[in-house]
DNA sequence: TTGTGTTTTACGACCTCC
DNA sequence: GGAGGTCGTAAAACACAA
């Protein structure tokens, strides 16, 4: 899947040095653990979370392999955290970027965490990822406090926790709607607007890799449309059907779409 | 231990739309 | 005018080689 994506490739992202924290031992406003989105009308929540999507058909091919250690970061059964990665909702559009199909070969698994009595060690036993459980002892400090460029410090480190329940919430959807925004922020003791700069930057993020992906494909000669694991980074304007659109998330004219997206969202919300 | 490069938050400027 | 988008950037946090 892409989280998992992420947690590997992006391994620095992941890895548990000194000062990540776990959700663990998070402060009481930084995890919620009572039944989340219990008005998220749209969202159904299968118990075997991150089938993510309305079923592994969508989710496994699209994204790949679960990632091996992901039971690392999931808090006791791993499906604890519900997603809307199964939300079926008329606004949730999911993000189907075969950039991820080509990171994650399909087929290759069903989004599953590992079982519980498997250790980290035990499934990527060849890679200088660190323990992932080391970082879960460590002494939480305080995080998401609130503070800003403008105030006593300049930035917050998120916790894992937070940053992979939005992972797997940009995963779904690479647009939040108004409605998730709000849940996810009071889930994960971030404000709404942190929760938006998030997605703001994480769409960066991604278009970042995908040009750096592009420039790299350059040199071979090969075209990026050609390669069904890549994606293109801006469908053309006028080229995109409906379900394109919706299947990819971008908006596909630079900013003349975003109504689109945002009427979207209001319809989410409405209902 | 330190220098350096990368990644992650956060913001401002500017844009479009309602 | 407000909300949210991209783009560019600052600076903290982090990884890692020397």
């Amino acid at each position: 899947m892409y989280v998992g994506y992420l947690l590997d490739k992006e391994s620095g992202m992941y890895h548990q040095g000194p000062v990540r924290r776990s959700s663990i031992n998070l402060p009481p406003q930084n995890f919620v653990s009572t039944p989340q989105y219990p008005d998220f009308t749209g969202y159904h929540h299968v118990p075997n979370m991150d089938t993510h999507a309305q079923s592994a058909g969508s989710w496994g091919p699209t994204y790949g392999a679960p990632r091996e250690d992901w039971g690392a970061y999931s808090l006791g059964p791993p499906n604890t955290i519900p997603t809307p990665m199964n939300n079926s909702s008329p606004g949730q559009v999911p993000y189907c970027s075969s950039e991820y199909t080509h990171m994650h070969p399909p087929g290759s698994a069903v989004l599953q965490p590992p079982p519980d009595n498997v250790t980290v060690a035990q499934l990527s036993p060849d890679r200088e990822r660190r323990n992932s459980y080391q970082w879960m002892s460590k002494t939480a400090q305080s995080s998401s406090t609130g503070k800003t460029r403008t105030k006593e410090k300049y930035r917050v480190v998120y916790t894992d926790h937070q940053r992979l329940e939005l992972e797997k919430e940009f995963h779904f959807n690479r647009y939040i709607t108004i409605r998730r925004k709000s849940e996810l922020a009071v889930n994960l003791g971030l404000s709404e607007r942190q929760v938006k700069i998030w997605f703001q930057n994480r769409r960066a993020k991604e278009r970042k890799l995908i040009k750096k992906k592009m420039g790299q494909s350059d040199g071979s000669g090969g075209s990026v449309h050609s390669d069904p694991g890549s994606v293109s980074p801006l469908p053309v304007p006028g080229s995109l059907s409906p379900s394109d659109i919706h299947g990819s998330l971008y908006p596909p004219q630079g900013m003349n779409t975003l109504p689109s997206i945002r009427n979207i969202q209001q319809v989410t919300v409405t209902q």
